[in-house]
DNA sequence: ACTCGGAGTTAAAGCGCTTTAAAACCCCGG
DNA sequence: CCGGGGTTTTAAAGCGCTTTAACTCCGAGT
């Protein structure tokens, strides 16, 4: 429980400078060989590492990226996943901050400003774009998940429209027409799917099925939303959910109710979450690719620190559906039996 | 983008040295009330903010918490989000390290160890209790939720044994006798409610229905383990899970197999997690009050860090059944009707 | 008038590491 | 034996903040 040992440490037993030792333990040109081996050695059996604290401030560089997640999304959980392989992969280090209760996301990027990381990634931000930019003009930011129009912030997102699209595609080829949306509530990215929707509708020529269902992107969401639809007359089809958690809902309350999925209605979620492969979840849904997220969203951090990007980035994702078990052709006497 | 203001800053805008300025942005005794406003009126039109890693290499204290989790257990978020307010409160920060694929418990560790942090507490951890108390040699260590026999480890942990008790005498109880348990793999948890299990059947007089499926603790096992009891002649009018999620997957299994919950069959999970309170699911489960594990946890660390406390601490919370709606007497023509 | 004590302030010495400029050393050819 | 060029090594100056000991005032006490 003593005091760690310390680069001084290290080199009083070898009988060097710390200079020296420093210059091995970081493989940095310079040390003989024969100083190296001895190096290593000492530092091997004081069981010696470096305190990053200390290392940090003193190389003017801190190599740390900032994470700014909700740690009980499981999309943020396979994120995280991925930025810290990637991150790990070049040299950086991570330091995740979380939302919680008590703390809002301003609480949570300060937090990471603190630590005074190179860059930060903010996973599904709600803040307005406009303190988006103020922070981008302090530190280079990465947007993860959402648009952001205002300001040096650089995006990753899928083409939350896209995969809507994509979705509705897929129903209205299995002949859907009734197609409803279960709403994901005011978040940012809730609006862009909301968005994709009624755009979808309209192209495939179903302006008037538009039919926007309240909800939110819990499962309580989805059971509320689902318990309307079910009771409610005129039923869809099929219904689109803003996202996985709440397309499970939604499925819960029509299995409660009697209706069969896909039988009676089909169901698409959005995320592709873990909870979507879940065996008896099989759904149909929209898949994200966190891992090329993460990839790039690391990468863009990186350009801006080691490459001297300037210059604003967004990449635009094409989501991928993922066709599962919970959507099929509409009910007989329904859907293409519409276009009488 | 520049340099964000740092003390000196601070300190030549009002005209006084660093130590003042230092000393007034802690709200340690000293300056006057003068020097008080005007050291931080500069200091919130600067926007200054103390860089962290600097204050902590400084001070020779850290106020740094590492915490070790797996960022994919719901469990693991609610009670990180319960440290995070316990150290909040008490001027502490939490630095995360989260297990991955590439990632495992030793890594974590390491990644703690290396900014330094004061005290480690380990959500979960898988490591054989001589690596922790390997590690507990060299700083302050909490295990939460499982045993550690040996050296100097701080243990909070639930009664898994007084939990799984309590949840099979809600079940005899309702008169249930053929109570499976469906196992959670290789882990110390798991091994603890699994022997808790055993007891409880063996005190209960129920030795001989002893039986354990095999199982994990992610829906998939329960699934598998779900379909095993399903399909197997001499089914139990009741199954206990070693988590939610197995619970889960095994409820799921039955559905699919047309067995009703709880008239054919009761279930009970464990774990209380996010997922059992689902309306859809409403599980009975035995709730291990993250709150107060948390609470404990960090009170360790602190009492370690603070107080001078030596000796080794455990602390064992009493588990609570929470009685919800996947219990129920057993079908008739079992169970009681067994004392023939 | 002069000392003393308390309040307020600051110079300066770190914290543990990195980094750079300069010193030390070594091997050769001249 | 000396100087030049290359290779190693190291002294020392930070990084941005904390902290302590010392210092400056100033009014109270004698």
């Amino acid at each position: 429980m003593d005091q760690r040992p310390r680069l001084d440490d290290v080199a009083a037993r070898v009988g060097v400078s710390t200079a020296s030792v420093s210059l091995v333990l970081r493989g940095a040109p310079g040390p003989s060989a024969e100083t190296r081996r001895r190096v290593l050695e000492a530092a091997a059996e004081l069981g010696y590492r470096a305190d990053r604290t200390a290392s940090m401030l003193a190389r003017r560089r801190r190599h740390l990226l900032g994470v700014m997640l909700d740690i009980r999304s499981p999309f943020h959980a396979e994120l995280v996943e991925e930025i810290q392989a990637e991150a790990d992969r070049i040299g950086y280090e991570v330091v995740l901050s979380t939302l919680t209760r008590h703390r809002d996301e301003d609480r949570a990027i300060e937090s990471l400003l603190d630590f005074r990381c190179e860059a930060v990634l903010l996973l599904g931000p709600d803040a307005p774009d406009q303190r988006l930019a103020a922070l981008a003009a302090q530190v280079p930011v990465v947007a993860i998940g959402r648009r952001v129009a205002a300001g040096d912030v650089d995006v990753v997102r899928p083409a939350d429209h896209a995969g809507v699209a994509e979705a509705l595609a897929h129903l209205t080829g299995l002949g859907h027409r009734h197609i409803a949306f279960v709403d994901g509530g005011r978040g940012v990215v809730a609006a862009a799917r909301r968005r994709g929707y009624r755009d979808g509708m309209r192209r495939a020529g179903l302006a008037e099925e538009i039919r926007i269902i309240a909800g939110d992107h819990t499962e309580e969401g989805g059971i509320r939303a689902g318990r309307l639809i079910a009771a409610g007359a005129d039923r869809p089809t099929a219904v689109m959910a803003s996202n996985d958690r709440c397309a499970v809902g939604v499925m819960d309350a029509f299995v409660r109710a009697g209706i069969e999925v896909p039988g009676q209605i089909s169901v698409v979620g959005y995320d592709d979450s873990t909870l979507a492969h879940l065996a008896h979840i099989d759904l149909t849904t929209v898949n994200q690719d966190a891992a090329a997220q993460a990839r790039h969203a690391v990468l863009a951090a990186v350009q801006r620190l080691d490459e001297g990007r300037e210059q604003r980035l967004e990449v635009v994702l094409n989501p991928r559906l993922v066709v599962r078990g919970t959507t099929g052709p509409p009910p007989r006497g329904e859907g293409p039996a519409d276009a009488s």
